[in-house]
DNA sequence: ACAATTCATGAGATTTTCTCATATTATAAC
DNA sequence: GTTATAATATGAGAAAATCTCATGAATTGT
């Protein structure tokens, strides 16, 4: 009833008999091929004929012939048909035991990017994919993600990997604040995604006075810490993700004092994955990681 | 027993029912769309994900999302599709009345090419194709012919057009006989086709003497034909194969007699096609053509 | 002329696919 | 929460497509 009439379908089987006969030019071999009987190939050949309208083979004797319709056809549908069969051919490769697809938050990715490229070393034979992952509901066809939740599904498994904390840094080419009151007067970049902060550092430093709230806000976390490497002043930014960051001396954290946002990371992974060797292997890993608490003194 | 085992086929009509689904992310939708039940193609996609071995689809609560092998799986799977309808969809408008099909034998394709190109600015709406042909046994795929015999099977009409006549012929650049002796002084090429001509012309000629056996044969007439451009001698040719070197100037025809070969042309195709009107324009056209009989007093 | 090979076809068996009815699962509204 | 709703999954039998078998017809090669 919806349908306008019949939309007319293209018999896909007939075609495959089709393209077989026409490559094989005998409906005998084409049969063989197929493993069917000859008259079968007849009868879907004549199918497909009835359905185009007109003769795909010419009947010479006692073989056959393309018409010139036919060969084209058939150089068309031998196409079509190969696209098919090393679409499924390769979809069917099971999903390689040497491809790890790991997930992450943009923000855990910053951390893991480093983490990543030794693991990569240690585990030459496998090769790493990281893909953008916010929240457990989207692990499908991850093997294992860091994500700022825990999994609450059954089918998913997870483990606190880092609690995060919050810590003042800025560039090192700039004028560095080395008391709490020169920080206080600088420019203070702050994070949409945190916006008690600063208040929680200062009242973790036990200062008293006023500090620049009228600094820049960023939405994105990354972009504050681009923005404090430039030297557009002091970000307060997840340790985690500024640790490379300082390790190579783009950026430096002036005081030794973090505050907790809050946030807890998690290794998550699909229990049906959990005994892969290679989602092990980077489990254990991370967890066995000695960086992972080093800035996270509680 | 010939199969090493079972080279197992990608289920086609159910990749169809993939797609479709794939595509409108609904089973209930694709089944609409097939006009089949909605568990119709639940049972179709099933059969499919056991054959690929993994699912293709995510059961996301009352709904589907791809999975990514799926999504991957699907764009494939749309484009092989695709080549595959809309080489039905072409195959299946009937051989267009806007295309004519015109086979000529090498030789009579000499002659039929300047008269083409009249017809194709009389019709300039049909479009006309010239194929290579030899005999009425190829006639397949074609409108209409130009053969040197008559169409003998019951499924072919014909009608005589020319009765080939053959003249010598020289490249006007060089030594141009005016003579018989002259003529029979020179390079003479010969045609293996036409093995007596030169003997047959000469004795109709009346000329007495001898002439020149020694010449280069050539077993290609338009090789011949080339020759004498060339002005490697004097060839006896088709008069219709060298009607429009002769009105170029490219070659001469020194002598007015000519000899018939024997041979007799003939417009010939299916009786099928004989109402078509492409076909008719053709055959009168070519009947018509002031030409033909030109060079032709027998 | 005859044997062999090949495609075509009628009749019935077989297999696949579809429908119908119902179960299952998840969302959305109350 | 509970219920209504909307989607997919599935069991059983019906329907349809497909295949096999047997045989016919046409052609080639001996």
């Amino acid at each position: 009833m919806a349908q306008p009439d019949r939309p007319f379908r293209t018999p896909l089987n007939a075609v495959r008999a089709f393209e077989c006969a026409a490559r094989l030019l005998s409906y005998t071999r084409a049969a063989e091929e197929l493993g069917v009987t000859q008259g079968a190939v007849s009868r879907q050949i004549a199918t497909l004929e009835s359905y185009i309208g007109q003769p795909l083979f010419r009947r010479i004797g006692r073989g056959i012939a393309l018409t010139f319709a036919g060969e084209r056809y058939a150089a068309e549908v031998r196409d079509a048909l190969a696209i098919l069969e090393s679409a499924s051919a390769r979809i069917m490769r099971r999903p390689d035991e040497s491809v790890l697809i790991v997930g992450a938050t943009a923000i855990a990715s910053r951390w893991l990017i480093g983490r990543l490229a030794e693991f990569q070393r240690a585990h030459r034979a496998l090769s790493v994919h990281l893909r953008d992952v916010t929240s457990t509901a989207e692990l499908h066809g991850i093997d294992i993600a860091v994500l700022s939740e825990a999994a609450r599904e059954p089918s998913l498994e997870s483990l606190e990997i880092l609690r995060e904390r919050l810590i003042p840094v800025c560039s090192p080419a700039t004028d560095v604040p080395q008391t709490h009151d020169a920080l206080a007067e600088g420019t203070l970049l702050h994070l949409t995604a945190y916006p008690d902060a600063w208040a929680n550092w200062f009242a973790a430093a036990e200062f008293k006075g006023a500090y620049g709230f009228a600094g820049p806000v960023f939405d994105d976390v990354a972009l504050a810490i681009e923005a404090a490497i430039q030297g557009q002043g002091i970000a307060i930014a997840p340790a985690h993700a500024v640790e490379t960051d300082i390790e190579s001396g783009r950026l430096l954290a002036p005081f030794p004092i973090s505050v907790s946002s809050g946030r807890r990371y998690h290794l998550a992974w699909p229990k049906a994955k959990g005994r892969l060797q290679k989602v092990r292997l980077f489990r254990d890993f991370i967890l066995a990681a000695p960086a992972v608490g080093r800035l996270d003194k509680t």
